[in-house]
Formats: C-alpha cells, sequence, structure tokens
DNA sequence: GGCGTCCTGACACGAACCTGACGGCATATA
DNA sequence: TATATGCCGTCAGGTTCGTGTCAGGACGCC
C-alpha cells in the first residue's frame, strides 16, 4: 500500500513512517496541510494517517474538504486522548478511525493492517457474452460456473473479439492485435487458435463468415465438447 | 441497519441498545454466546457489538468463529480501558473496530454512523484462502493449524497475491507492489520468490498462467513439501 | 464435381518458467 | 572488530508447455 502520513511532530512522524515502512507499505510523510494537498496532486494514496492539529489549517477541514470531493481513500485520524470530542467530529467528517496518542505501535500496526484487509479491492468488473462470463482483469473466465483456463494467445484473442462483440473480425485485423504488425506471410495461425478456443468456450461461442471473419455469438448456447 | 448487541452487563445493555435504537436501528440484544449464536441463526445483521467478556464463553472465540465461517458483518469491539492487547487481539481476530468502556454514547453513534457508511461499499476482509489461514496484522500464517514464517519479502508477495485471489497478477504487477516501481530491466527475481513461497505453502498454493502472471489458487489443498 | 476456404490432430521448437547454488549485504552477537 | 546468521538478487542448467507449422480432411459455394 502507499501511506500518507499528514504530521507536523517530527519524533513522532519519524517513528510513524519507519514503523509504517517496516511493515512493507511505501510512505509520503507531509508535515502540513500544503505539504499534504501537493502529495494527494502527485500520487494516489490508498490509507491516509491523519493528525488534527497541524500548523497551517485544521486536519478535519483538510479531511472534510477531500471527503467533498469525492475521495473514499481510508483515513485515520491520529489525536490526542483526552479529545473525545474532536474525535467523534473526525469521525462524522468522513474518518474511517482513529487512533489516540500516545499509541502503541503495534496497535499501529494492526488498524492499518485491517485497513489493508478491508481495501482489499473491489470486484473487477465482469462482462457476460451468452453463456460466458469473463473478467479480463483478473483473466478469469466462466461458463455454467465452471472456470476455463485460457493462455496467453488465446485471451488475447478473446479480448480482441470481445472488444466487438456481434461484428465480425477479419483474420488480418484479429492477426493485427494479437502480434502488432501485420504478417508479411500468410498462416493459419489464427484458424488454428479460433479452434482451440472454440475447444474451449464450445462450438459455437465464435461464428466464422466464410471470406470475411470470424465474431463472437453473443446468443451462443450450445456446450462445449 | 439490523443490529446485535452482545453485552452482559444489564446496565450498559440497555443504554446502548436504548442508544442505538433512537439512531433508527432495529436492536437484538443478547447476554451470552449461545444468545448470540441462537440470534445469528434466526436473523442477518449489519453490525455486532461485541463485549469480550461474557458469561458462557470468550467473546474472541465467538468471533473468530464467525470469521471463520466466512461472516463478513462488520464487528465493533467493546472493551475495557486497561486491556491493550484484548483490543489489538480482537483487531487481529476481524474485529472492524473497538470502543473502549466506559464510551460516551455520541461516540457509540459517530461509530455506528462510520460502519454503515463503510458497510456501503467494501467487500469482505479476507482472512483464510484455500488451506491457508493469513493474519495480515499480526504477519502469522498457519496451514494445518502450524504456522509458517516469512521473509519480508515474502510477505509482500502474499499480500499482493491476497489481496485479489483468484486473479491473475503480472510478474509486472508483483513487482511494482514489492518495489513501488517497475524495474527498469528484467530480473527472475518473482520466480524465485515464488517458488520460495511454494516451498513454504505447498507447491499447489500458487498457480501459474503462462505468459499471464501467477494467481492464488484458493482451491489448493496439498501439502506443503 | 471442382474449387477454395476452413477445421483440427500431430509434432517440434523455443520461450517461459523452475530451482539449486553462490555471494553480497545487513544485522545480530560476542 | 571479528564472527555468525539469514535474507535476497543473480545466474545457470534443466524442464515444461504454449505456439506456429503442416498436412489431410471437411465443408460450403459455384
Amino acid at each position: 500500500m502507499r501511506v500518507l502520513l499528514v504530521e507536523d511532530d517530527a519524533a513522532l512522524g519519524n517513528a510513524v513512517s519507519e514503523q509504517v515502512a517496516d511493515q512493507g507499505h511505501a510512505v509520503d510523510w507531509a508535515q502540513t496541510v500544503s505539504d499534504a494537498n501537493a502529495c494527494l496532486d502527485a500520487a494516489a494514496y490508498e490509507l491516509i494517517l491523519l493528525d488534527l492539529m497541524l500548523p497551517d489549517g485544521s486536519g478535519l477541514s483538510f479531511l472534510r474538504a477531500l471527503r467533498r470531493g469525492g475521495a473514499t481513500v481510508p483515513v485515520i485520524i491520529l489525536t490526542a486522548r483526552d479529545r473525545i470530542s474532536e474525535r467523534i467530529e473526525g469521525l462524522n467528517a468522513g474518518a474511517d478511525d482513529y487512533l489516540v496518542k500516545p499509541f502503541d505501535l503495534s496497535e499501529l500496526s494492526a488498524r492499518i493492517a485491517a485497513v489493508a484487509r478491508r481495501y482489499a479491492g473491489n470486484p473487477n468488473p465482469i462482462v457476460t457474452v451468452g453463456p460466458l462470463e469473463v473478467d479480463l482483469a483478473a483473466h478469469v473466465l466462466r461458463r455454467d460456473g465452471k472456470t476455463i483456463t485460457l493462455t496467453a494467445r488465446e485471451w488475447h484473442l478473446l479480448e480482441a473479439l470481445m472488444r466487438r462483440p456481434g461484428t465480425i473480425l477479419s483474420k488480418t485485423q484479429l492477426e493485427e492485435s494479437l502480434y502488432n504488425f501485420d504478417s508479411e506471410f500468410e498462416s493459419n495461425t489464427i484458424e488454428v487458435h479460433i479452434s482451440r478456443l472454440r475447444k474451449k468456450l464450445g462450438k459455437d461461442a465464435i461464428e466464422t463468415a466464410r471470406g470475411l471473419g470470424y465474431r463472437l455469438n453473443s446468443m451462443a448456447s450450445g456446450t462445449a465438447s
């Protein structure tokens, strides 16, 4: 994870950033609100550790501005023990959590790990074409609930076909999308890969248009052999 | 939201359930672990408030059992001020948050609101993948009850893979999550670390997809060599 | 039927991957 | 400071398996 630490106290900042780095995360340490904003402009963070008492402005309004801007990044507030109202305000301003200073470093670790776990990620978009469920990002393909494994070439081919479902793509076009150049020679590579794909996806998943090319059949319903 | 309160102290239980109800949520109040289990069988909850000191068993083991069963419901722990280790253990056992007794009721409200907000869109924290139990916070890894120790690099790699179980991650992606930058030139570091990880986790814990990358195999069941 | 296009099993090559070994480096211990 | 320990990146040799090629057959179209 990439973590932004916003904290003006040098000693605490050092300790925390070291601890976070030890946990294997990349840390950027901002000492002021304007530094923090600069960091946010420069990089994307998965977690922000935010001190509320900063020299050039309130961490609270920084947080509120962040949330108003639609940012969903988890924020953990670092706050003093006696400022209960501040903690409440922080949570209401959109913080996910807080740590009371002085805090145990192992507690910090646990909380960061909790956020990391929670952060685990939004699922990838899944496209369905006919009976096929495809998660292009994860390279997961399912048919009737059963997962099908494809090779690299087969994925590229399927991706090319899925980019324009229903429309016919010529062998030349498909070749180009596989190899990024037109093969000067003719070969039947595409035919072979189409054949291999059909064997996995089901015979009718890909339709051939004689003399023109191939297209994904979004209506297919047959079964794989 | 439907909230399950597990708390044996009558006075506190009354106060809390009243407060939660005032916030517009439905509350069920269980005074023992077995009561709580009965409630869970009977209804689905969006939030659990859990006291750790209960007459008929530890709230911690209740929580762990809950998580082991795959439950993703947010859990806020209610704990005494002086029990820091308990709080940490609680977070590691899969709690999302804790409140230190005695707590301000308005703070409780703020925390519930925070959970409600967070609950809106976030997916499951990952604790077990296949035969592996992973405690990211404590950096403890278990397989078949036996703990396995990993080196720093191995942890990062495993974390990256666990963040998206089942999806294929390219070597480049894995490299980035290890080093926070793309290595300009190629080495087989990832391959080597994958090999070392497999030796510890079991051969089939990580699947390789030739030409694409690697993925955690959540179905793995073989034994480590 | 005759022709061209497409399908598909078989096969061999080589890229991608695995893994044991080694040495550099950092940290711990005395 | 000297020694020991363990992690990590590199390398080399071995292995696996994806991929292109080819050939014979099937199919559609005139």
